[in-house]
DNA sequence: GTTTAGGCTTTG
C-alpha cells in the first residue's frame, strides 16, 4: 500500500514499518547515493494545493521539516500520479510523514526557499511508499474515541518559525491582552510568547466565540497552540489564528498540577505534553522575571497601575462611554475611595449585600471599549481586571483626597477584564477568604464592618501581659540607661520592611545569627547536584528502613529511591510516616509531603546515607521547610532516626528530628523595625517575633496567602498608609532597652516584647 | 471565505 496511515501505540509504530528500511537524516541526503532501503521522516509544515501537470498527471507538493534544528531543516517533497491524489486527501500540516523509495534530485527552488538543495520525488510507479502518522481531528469527539492512539504532534521552537507555515507550538506568556471586543466581528486577544530558544512571538488571535480564545490569566502562563499560522509582519514573525486553531493553557507555576484550560472538547494531552509544560515552567522560573505577589485592595497606593482579582458585587451604566463596576476582594483599601453617583434603578446587584459590603467595595469606572464587556459581566462572578489606574483626587466638598479607580479605554499594557472560572485556584482561595470576612462581618454587634470600626476608633489596644506597668514617655526612655522595660503609648510612624514577606528570616538561637530564607531555586540546584550521585544499593532496606526504587517515566529516566523508616503503624497511617528520599526533584518531594508526615532529602555515600548540604532543608513537613545552622550543627549518623522510630507512636517533631541528626535548627522569625512617636520624641524599636505579635507563625507565612493578607491588614491597621501623623491610631506595647557594644562604642537598642496585636483590632 | 490588530504605550 503506497500511502498508509500509521498509529503510534506505546511508542511503537502500528503497523510496524518494513524492517529493511533505515532512517536517513536530512544532512545525509546527497545526490548520487542509493536510497533504496532508506526513508526520510519529517513533519509537514507546508502543503501546496494539489494540481495537474501539463500531461494530466496529478501533482502534490509538501514540505517536511526534520528535528535537527540545523540551519536548513526542511525539504520539498514532490508527489506524482495517484499517490499525489491519495496524499492530498489525508495529509495535513503537523502530520509526521515517512517517505521511502524516493528519488533524489536537485531542487530548482533551493535558492529562493532556503530549503535543502535537493528535493525528493515519489510516485507509485517508482515503487515509493509514504507512511503518515496523522493527527486526529480536534473538532469531532468521535475520532478521539479511539483512545489507544497516541497522535504525534510536532512542535516548532519559536526560533524555527517560517513565513507562510502553519505550525504547532508551545510558549510561555510574556505579555497578553485578555480578549476584548475588536472593531470587526470577533473578540481579539494578543499574546506574546517566549520559549527556551529565547525567541519571541507575538500572536494575534481572533474568534467570534470568547471561549475559543486561550484562557490566559496571568503572565507566566504556558500555552500550547495547534495550527497557528505564521506570517512575517514588519520584519518579524507573527502568529495569527488559522482555521482549526486550538489552544491549551496551563498555570506556569512550578509544582502546581498540570491541568489544561481549554474549550476544546477533544484534545490530546499525555505524559509527553506534561513533561513539556514542566520543562517550560522550570526554564521560566530561572530565566524570566518572577512576578511579585498579587495586589490586594489593602495594598493599593495612589498613582499606580495594578491587576486586581475580585468579585463583582454591583454594576451600573454611567454614560455612553463609561460603566461602573463595584467589586471587593475582602480587604479594605487604606484610603478613602470615590463613590460614583448613579441612579438607584441603574444599579444592578443584591441591595442588601451592596449595603453590607459598602465599606469594602470599591467603584471602578471602565471606559470605551471595555464598556461592552463590563455590561455583560454577571453579578457574583470573579474577575481579574488588568491595569487599573489609581488616581488621587479631591472633590470640592471634600476635606481629604480620595482614590479613584479607572480602567481607561484601549488595550495597551494588557488593560482589560478577564472572567476567572470558579475552578481557578485563586478564585477558590478568594472565595474562602470572602466567606470568612462576611462571617466576621455578620458577627459584629452593630453589623458595622470590624474593619470599619478600627478606622473610626482612634486608639488601638495592643494587648500585653504586664498590665501593671504604667506608660512612660519616649523622651524619658531615650534619656534613661539600659537595660530596662517599659510600657509605652505611641504611634507607628513608619516601619521596615514595607514588603512584608521580606521581614521573614531564619534565626539560630545558639549563635544568634540571622540569615535570609533560601529560595526554592537553591533547593532545586542542590537536588540536581545530588541526583548525579547514584543511590548506593548496599544501603537499601536495612533493619530500620524499607527501600523502594523506581525510574521516572520521562526521557531523563531518573532513578528515585525512597527509604521508608519502619514503625508499627507505617502501613496503617502513611500520614504519620517519615521517609528519606534520594534523587527526587523539589516538586516530587512536595508531592510526598502531602501524603507523608516527614520527608528528609538524603544522598548515598560509600557507607551510609547522609543529609544534603545545609543550604537545603534537612526536613520538609506540611508546607514548611526546616533548615539547620551551618555553624552550630554537628551532624550525627542518620541511623539515629531509628531510635525515634522505635517509639510506639513517634511524634516526628522537627526539633526532635534535628536533635537526633545533630542539627541546630533555625527558626523562622519576623524581624521588623518600627519607628514609634508619641509627641515627646521618637525611637526605633525592633520587633523580633516567632508568632506572638501577629498571632501568625513566621514559619507558615511564606506558604500561606491568608496569613500574608492577615499580616498586611494588621500593618494597615497599625499604620494606615497615607494618613497624617495626627490621624494615626495610638498603640500600646512593651519595649525593653538593651546595650550593644560595637568596638568601644556602646549603643542602646529597643525591642518590642510580650506584645500581641489584639484579635479585634484586625 | 478572512476584517478585526499588529503589545513595548496607560491617565476622563
Amino acid at each position: 500500500m503506497p500511502v498508509q496511515l500509521l498509529k503510534i501505540i506505546k511508542g511503537k509504530s502500528e503497523p510496524p514499518l518494513p524492517s529493511h528500511l533505515q532512517r536517513e537524516d536530512l544532512k545525509h541526503l546527497h545526490a548520487g547515493l542509493d536510497y533504496t532501503n532508506k526513508y526520510f521522516q519529517g513533519v509537514v509544515i507546508l502543503s501546496y494545493p494539489q494540481t495537474k501537470l501539463g500531461d494530466g498527471t496529478d501533482f502534490f507538493k509538501i514540505v517536511l521539516q526534520d528535528n535537527s534544528c540545523a540551519r536548513i531543516d526542511s525539504i520539498n517533497i514532490l508527489i506524482y500520479g495517484k499517490m499525489a491524489d491519495d496524499c492530498a486527501k489525508v495529509i495535513r500540516n503537523g502530520d509526521t510523514c515517512i517517505v521511502a523509495g524516493f528519488k533524489l534530485a536537485k531542487s530548482p527552488t533551493a535558492r529562493e526557499d532556503g530549503r535543502h538543495g535537493c528535493h525528493l520525488e515519489v510516485s507509485e510507479e517508482a515503487g515509493s511508499a509514504i507512511y503518515i502518522y496523522a493527527q486526529p481531528s480536534t473538532t469531532t469527539a468521535s475520532e478521539t474515541a479511539s483512545v489507544s492512539v497516541a497522535p504525534k504532534y510536532a512542535y516548532t521552537p519559536l526560533n524555527h518559525l517560517k513565513d507562510g507555515t502553519i505550525v504547532n507550538l508551545y510558549g510561555i506568556v510574556k505579555f497578553f491582552k485578555p480578549p476584548y471586543v475588536s472593531k470587526g466581528t470577533d473578540y481579539c486577544s494578543v499574546v506574546t510568547l517566549v520559549d527556551q530558544s529565547n525567541a519571541k512571538l507575538t500572536c494575534t488571535l481572533f474568534n467570534g466565540n470568547l471561549d475559543s480564545l486561550p484562557k490566559i490569566y496571568k503572565i507566566g502562563d504556558i500555552v500550547r497552540f495547534h495550527r497557528i499560522k505564521i506570517r512575517e509582519y514588519n520584519g518579524q514573525m507573527q502568529g495569527i489564528t488559522s482555521s482549526g486553531f486550538a489552544s491549551l493553557t496551563f498555570d506556569g507555576t512550578v509544582g502546581t498540577p498540570v491541568v489544561p484550560r481549554t474549550s476544546s472538547k477533544a484534545y490530546t494531552f499525555m505524559d509527553e505534553e506534561e513533561k513539556t509544560v514542566e520543562e517550560l515552567r522550570i526554564w521560566a522560573a530561572s530565566n524570566l522575571p518572577i512576578s511579585g505577589p498579587a495586589a490586594k485592595l489593602s495594598g493599593v497606593r495612589p498613582m499606580l497601575f495594578f491587576d486586581l482579582t475580585c468579585q463583582l458585587v454591583g454594576k451600573a451604566k454611567v454614560d455612553g462611554s463609561s460603566f461602573l463596576l463595584k467589586v471587593w476582594d475582602g480587604t479594605k483599601c487604606p484610603y478613602p475611595t470615590w463613590r460614583i453617583p448613579v441612579e438607584a434603578r441603574d444599579l444592578e446587584g443584591e441591595k442588601s449585600l451592596l449595603h453590607r459590603l459598602r465599606n469594602l467595595t470599591v467603584d471602578i469606572l471602565a471606559y470605551d471599549n471595555h464598556v461592552q464587556l463590563a455590561k455583560s459581566l454577571k453579578i457574583g462572578s470573579f474577575l481579574r481586571i488588568y491595569s487599573i489606574h489609581t488616581k488621587q483626587a479631591s472633590a470640592e466638598n471634600e476635606d481629604v483626597s480620595h482614590v479613584e479607580f479607572h480602567l481607561h479605554g484601549g488595550t495597551c499594557y494588557g488593560r482589560g477584564i478577564g472572567v476567572l472560572p470558579e475552578s481557578h485556584p485563586d478564585v477558590k482561595e478568594l472565595k474562602t477568604f470572602l466567606e470568612s470576612v462576611e462571617l466576621a462581618d455578620s458577627q459584629s454587634v452593630d453589623s458595622m464592618s470590624s474593619l470599619e470600626l478600627d478606622s473610626t476608633c482612634n486608639s488601638i489596644a495592643v494587648l500585653t501581659d504586664h498590665q501593671d506597668l504604667s506608660n512612660t514617655e519616649l523622651k524619658t526612655i531615650r534619656n534613661s540607661r539600659a537595660p530596662q522595660q517599659y510600657r509605652i503609648r505611641a504611634k507607628l510612624k513608619t516601619f521596615k520592611p514595607q514588603k512584608l514577606y521580606q521581614s521573614v528570616k531564619l534565626h539560630c538561637s545558639k549563635c544568634n545569627s540571622l540569615q535570609e530564607v533560601p529560595n526554592g531555586d537553591t533547593f532545586d540546584l542542590i537536588l540536581q547536584e545530588c541526583a548525579v550521585t547514584p543511590s548506593n544499593p548496599e544501603l537499601h532496606s536495612t533493619s530500620w528502613y524499607e527501600s523502594v526504587m523506581w525510574t521516572t517515566q520521562d526521557q531523563k529516566q531518573r532513578k528515585i529511591t525512597i527509604h521508608f523508616v519502619k514503625h508499627d503503624e507505617m502501613l496503617l497511617y502513611p500520614e504519620d510516616t517519615l521517609l528519606m528520599i534520594e534523587g527526587g526533584t523539589s516538586k516530587e518531594i512536595w508531592k510526598l509531603t502531602r501524603r507523608f508526615k516527614c520527608v528528609i532529602p538524603v544522598r548515598s555515600t560509600k557507607n551510609d546515607l547522609e543529609l544534603l548540604d545545609l543550604s537545603a532543608p534537612f526536613l520538609l513537613q506540611g508546607k514548611v521547610k526546616y533548615y539547620g545552622c551551618k555553624q552550630c550543627s554537628t551532624l550525627k549518623p542518620i541511623k539515629n532516626l531509628s531510635s525515634l522510630a522505635a517509639e510506639p507512636r513517634p511524634s516526628w517533631e522537627p526539633t526532635e528530628i534535628a536533635q537526633a541528626l545533630g542539627i541546630e535548627p533555625l527558626q523562622y522569625v519576623f524581624i521588623m523595625k518600627f519607628t514609634l512617636v508619641d509627641g515627646t520624641g521618637a525611637l526605633n524599636a525592633y520587633l523580633f517575633d516567632y508568632e506572638k505579635f501577629f498571632q501568625i507563625p513566621a514559619s507558615e507565612i511564606l506558604s500561606n496567602n491568608f496569613l500574608q493578607q492577615k499580616m498586611q491588614m494588621t500593618m494597615n491597621t497599625l499604620s494606615p498608609p497615607g494618613r497624617k501623623l495626627d490621624d494615626l491610631p495610638w498603640l500600646e506595647c512593651f519595649i525593653k532597652s538593651y546595650n550593644i557594644t560595637d568596638g568601644n562604642k556602646q549603643q542602646v537598642y529597643y525591642q518590642i516584647f510580650d506584645t500581641t496585636v489584639a484579635e479585634d483590632v484586625v
